[in-house]
DNA sequence: AGAGGTTACGGGCAGCGTAAGGATC
DNA sequence: GATCCTTACGCTGCCCGTAACCTCT
């Protein structure tokens, strides 16, 4: 009675205000959804869910059980946190991952999670972090390593890393041995992040200088494209030295100094609160050590 | 996964110490309990319950998780009561109830529970207050209509109604017109509540006087066998008016003024915070209405 | 016709109760 | 031997998935 089962369901069905959506969230049928839900009314007698031919929206009593359905469900992860073994965690986890994250520290994070949540799937999207901010609000994902916090009531952000915007230039590129100025920094194609993000907004706004008209600047999804087009001299790129290192150490690619002033990229572990499992918030903590730990150069 | 079933399991059998205990406490077999809490421990990947051969206590694991099942359980009781309907609420309540209160409302109570709560199975057990304190701690019941509220941690007291004490006698016993003093009283044998209980040792002590030595003091736990001994002209009894409402009424028996103090009787709804099901509270309101509400005699 | 939810039906499995087993006092 | 928990085993009933059905656009 009052299976905890049947609140889970209930309540991604209220947040996703779809049967079918719900169904295909919890990995399991859509008739098996609308069993459980129909289980839930009698069982309450109480009427739960208006359904509407087109769109299904729910009854005050309804409204009221969501609530308790999170309270639910937070309290079933604060519990599995406090007393079970990581191995006893299992699931599925939608992880939505920021290039960047990917050509930096990603891989060893999936090593360490894998490690110590052996049980526990996580299914990885990589996509730009505007794209991923619309995932998360619409709950297609559980938790995202982004840029910059996501200021939507219901999600916490939690730091992961700041990563410095740099100039970067193929070795045999010339660009003389001055810091750059704006204007020379013009003079080449610009390389960098797509066109919804923030580092271009922010080139493309301190880059623009009346005269000479709008900056040439090429935006990729991309990353690995971005440095192969730098290698290949198209111009310089804007990304942060760290997803370039062993390009750097090799001295295939160079950070080229400039007078501009570039902000970090400040990327964060985002997720929406009350979610099922509680997986979400381990894995953002886990995170947050691998990607404030020593480089992997240190381990050697 | 994390059955609320099991939580309520084990949260038993860590109240009872005991998996026999909670079996027969949640009406059904030790077997059955047993492989709740080991498919638990399997669950969870965490060891609970230490097994000794005599008895069984918590691990550390196993204390913060009764915690968290009370928690659950407290939830769940809230939900019900905020989204189900009446007939929705299902289970046994061991309700123990005060001979006093069996004479006055108890009927209706039960009346008035059963139409709102249809589905609720009510197990009443009559017997003096301090039997049920006990009872009450042991979790051998879950909720009392008792005498005086029960000062132990996580007891809710819920003020039921106030019985004043007076002296009955025959009609037909000469106690001549005025007020009796005490050593008029004292000529009486004195007919009460049995000997734990609270009116006894009020008596015993306000009645002694010194030169003439112990009161004659007849108890009985029997309400009704009280009301026959004084009757039969046996003595004064000590009762409140309100349990014999229809011999007053018929003049059979009456009530004698006397020049001493006797102090109300308080009676509680009594139970054990985090009761699953939640029926407690909601049946401990029941009863502070109808205990307070205007007499039958009113109705008609 | 297609999207979205309900109803019908069959199979798998979890959970219960009965019964037997084992350990400790 | 008595008490108390565990293990073994068969059965019931729930829950899920497949498939057919209904309804509105």
């Amino acid at each position: 009675m009052a299976d905890i089962r049947s609140l889970e369901i209930f309540y991604w069905v209220a947040q996703l205000q779809s049967f079918s959506k719900a169904a295909e969230r919890l990995n399991t049928t859509q008739p098996a959804v609308s069993q459980r839900i129909a289980a839930l009314e009698s069982e309450l007698r109480v009427k739960l869910i208006d359904r509407s031919p087109r769109s299904i929206s729910l009854t005050d009593k309804g409204r009221i059980l969501v609530d308790y359905a999170e309270r639910f469900l937070r309290l079933r992860s604060a519990m599995l946190n406090a007393v079970a073994e990581p191995e006893a965690m299992s699931g599925l986890v939608r992880l939505g991952v920021s290039e960047t994250i990917v050509q930096t520290w990603l891989s060893r994070f999936m090593e360490r999670a894998h490690a110590v949540y052996p049980n526990v799937v996580i299914d990885i999207t990589v996509d730009v972090s505007p794209n991923m901010r619309d995932a998360l609000v619409s709950r297609e994902l559980d938790l995202a390593f982004l840029l910059g916090p996501v200021s939507e009531p219901n999600m916490i952000n939690q730091r992961l890393c700041d990563y410095p915007l740099k100039f970067i230039a193929a070795h045999n590129l010339d660009v003389g041995k001055e810091p750059l100025s704006k204007r020379d920094v013009v003079k080449y194609p610009i390389i960098t992040y797509p066109k919804t993000t923030y580092p271009y907004t922010f080139l493309r706004e301190i880059l623009s200088i009346p005269e000479l008209g709008m900056p040439r600047i090429f935006t990729n999804s991309s990353l690995s494209t971005i440095v192969r087009m730098t290698q290949d001299r198209i111009g310089l790129s804007v990304i942060p030295p760290d997803v370039i290192r062993d390009e750097l150490a090799s001295g295939e690619l160079r950070i080229v100094e400039a007078e501009l002033e570039l902000p970090n990229l400040v990327f964060t572990a985002t997720y929406p609160m009350a979610l099922e499992g509680g997986l979400a918030a381990p894995l953002a903590q886990l995170a947050c050590q691998i990607a404030n730990q020593e480089r992997p150069e240190d381990d050697k």
